[in-house]
DNA sequence: AGTCATTTGTTCGTATGTATG
DNA sequence: TCATACATACGAACAAATGAC
């Protein structure tokens, strides 16, 4: 039943190793004969793994010299038990929000990967703005399979909400199964729309919201003006 | 003579078959087979020209349907270089961790109000950076009710790890029992530790965490670099 | 310098699994 | 149902770069 490939576990494998300090930037990992010996591969399946790794910049191949660790992965799981969903408030309350554009295209790379989706499927994009006292807040866009939800977009122009629209699509709850989170500085666009000064700092978000089977139906991303904001994470 | 690799000059050529319109977006590249044909190559020679062209977006593959060429790629609305790897490292330790001081003192009345003292009952607080790849990543303080947690500060200064501290001192889990994230400028200060330019985004964090009973032993502050930090939240 | 074992890179061959239409 | 087409995996051989002797 284990459905995931060979080379994608020594991959995950390798990559806990690097994150864990086994390996440190600069050393030489094990031969790909070493590998292979050790998890009773074939040389081309470790080759496989390391590819997968060169790709994400974490080691890097000198032919007749070995593979060496180029960089420590920069993320940083915050709380296994952390649950999110219906956790993260500004400051509790997010009144008023306000459409920008709604807009149907096809996916780009990182929005199929997130919804589980092909590159050039169709998805509703909506951007908006989220205000809190009349000031803007929140810079949002959020992407929705066009095929799972196709009347999303009407649904949003009558509520405004993402959780009222979703429902009204036929998911009656979802659940985030991921975030990432980092602060960065505006950029002019942003800036312009947040109403900050250029490269003021801001929280920048990137989320995934599946319905109760695990299937993804929401890809977001917002941009917080850092200084009227307060992520707050709960439990429960 | 030609010392490139056979896959790459096949890779070159579909790329500018379709750069020229020979396939345009939607279209289904010939089968692997058909291409090895072609170019009179082993069928793996062909997938390494394709995987090359997938990893620069340019084609996807579907198996049992075939290679098609990809949706130009739209570019990214906010950020370009987000990560997706499914991080499922149980552990989010980091790597390196360097102590900075270590005092006993006073609580004030925000860290009271956490830990759930009186302003004023003594707190054990560790200052310390996180480091990866020898580069600074974090500046925290983490303060410990004293009369709780009478031999924290010797038990840091042996294992340089909170949770290992924290099992030494009887407290065999903990639980985060509230965070908040914010984005701000770094002072001059932070900058200087984490070696940043002043003003730069980081991304400030305020936890606690609490024993199975919730009882809180641990209030921490962190401020991450933002450039080189990205926060994952995980659900189980 | 040059030789030589080591190590990664490329290419072929073969077989089987799995999703598609 | 079933042929097609991509995905994974094993095995073999040689080329090319490295580093140590």
């Amino acid at each position: 039943m284990s459905k995931t490939p060979v080379w994608k576990s020594i991959a995950l494998s390798l990559t806990s190793e690097i994150a864990e300090g086994r390996y440190s930037t600069g050393d030489r990992l094990p031969t790909e004969a070493q590998l292979s010996a050790k998890h009773g591969v074939n040389r081309h399946t470790v080759r496989r793994a390391l590819s997968e790794l060169a790709e994400q910049g974490l080691v890097h191949a000198r032919r007749g010299a070995g593979v060496f660790v180029a960089a420590h992965p920069t993320d940083y799981p915050i709380g296994k038990r952390v649950r999110y969903h219906k956790s993260i408030s500004a400051n509790g309350k997010m009144p008023g929000k306000k459409i920008l554009t709604l807009t149907t295209r096809a996916a780009d790379a990182s929005e199929a990967e997130a919804l589980q989706l092909e590159p050039g499927d169709p998805v509703h994009v909506y951007d908006g703005l989220s205000l809190a006292d009349g000031q803007p807040i929140g810079l949002f866009q959020s992407v929705f399979p066009a095929d799972r939800l196709p009347d999303i977009l009407e649904a949003l122009t009558e509520t405004q909400s993402v959780t009222k629209a979703l429902q009204r699509c036929g998911i009656a709850d979802y659940t985030r199964i991921s975030t990432r989170l980092t602060a960065r500085a505006a950029t002019v666009t942003q800036a312009l729309h947040l109403r900050l000064p250029e490269g003021a700092p801001v929280l920048f978000s990137v989320g995934v919201n599946a319905d109760p089977n695990g299937v993804p139906v929401e890809f977001g991303r917002t941009v917080f003006a850092g200084e009227r904001v307060t992520l707050t994470l709960n439990e429960d």
